[in-house]
DNA sequence: TTATCGTGGATATTTATTATCCGCAATAGG
DNA sequence: CCTATTGCGGATAATAAATATCCACGATAA
């Protein structure tokens, strides 16, 4: 069982999303040059997210992405499935219809408990991911973290975040 | 996010397993039959429970494999870390400390809570599966399944277990 | 002694992930 | 209108991982 790095990727984007002013954006190079990511293949993961309605995105210059709805209703789970895909990480195979001893179809309409244990397992897994919220993530950072840390995080949002044109919301 | 699919086969088998009377065992070759797997590579995967003392092996003609223990006792947790191993699906690659303006390694000794949020729900994940033990999954599968699979899965334990020699239990 | 079985290593084969590149549409600014 | 910048999508390559097979070996029951 393994995630994908683009996860990670994609969470610390969405964090640093959250901080832009207004309807600002931030280009994904900026993003890729933050994490020190392959812009190439930070796009695929910004591109997930946006098609998933997560992130919105802005073409042109001065284009680039902000969080399509406040950080307060997304979830770790919004990402994580937007990212790495809806299916379950346990796929149920039916190996035990697969011996040679096959019996009629009717015998294995009920489902095969293990499963359904699996995916119990993964529910609550994802009913966790869905109780953290990307703005509480935000918060614990900026209260809890090193205040250089943080320093540094506005400061890189500041200096890359792009104001769109018809926006009545205006940067200092 | 994936499982491989050595784990449906390592439950599915531990599961036939707990079905053996006494110190009985069955062969992975019967156990690869019964489920239409490739025997050699399911035998990577019993090897794996082996090692993690879920399985204990016998060498030889009659040999094959046995529970280590009750089946009250062992839990689906215990077999998905046998066979995918211990490590944490997310792994955190601290890419927040990667970009160009790196600061002092003084401001990340505090945790990701990205990371941590991600750990929570992966405790989780494993708690729901501890709290599923394989009694229960056999006990769930004999009431619930159809008693035709239920004969069929009986009988083929029947047919394929091996008393051992020196046993006190014997097979009517 | 022989045939059967698990173990471990070496090694293909297949599939998934990661990464790069290029043409395209959109668009802000001159 | 023109140009430069940006995201989008497809094609493709490089890398890593999962899946599968094979063989030599030690153990052991008959």
């Amino acid at each position: 069982m393994k995630l994908g790095e683009g996860v990670e990727a994609a969470i610390h984007c969405a964090a640093m999303l959250a901080g832009v002013e207004g309807e600002a954006t931030l280009s994904g190079a900026a993003m890729a040059e933050a994490f020190g990511l392959s812009p190439s293949y930070l796009l695929k993961h910004l591109n997930m997210l946006s098609a998933a309605r997560i992130l919105e995105s802005v073409s042109g210059p001065a284009g680039g992405y902000r969080l399509a709805r406040s950080a307060e209703r997304i979830t770790l789970l919004d990402i994580v499935l937007a990212v790495e895909g809806r299916e379950p990480a346990f796929r149920c195979g039916e190996i035990r219809q697969r011996g040679p001893a096959k019996l009629d179809a009717s015998a294995y309409v009920k489902p095969c408990g293990i499963n359904a244990a699996m995916l119990k397992a993964e529910r609550a897994y994802r009913t966790a991911l869905a109780e953290a919220k990307l703005s509480d993530i935000v918060s614990d950072f900026m209260s809890d973290a090193d205040p250089r840390s943080v320093a540094a995080s506005c400061a890189f949002v500041a200096r890359h975040q792009r104001p769109q044109k018809s926006s009545s919301t205006k940067q200092a």
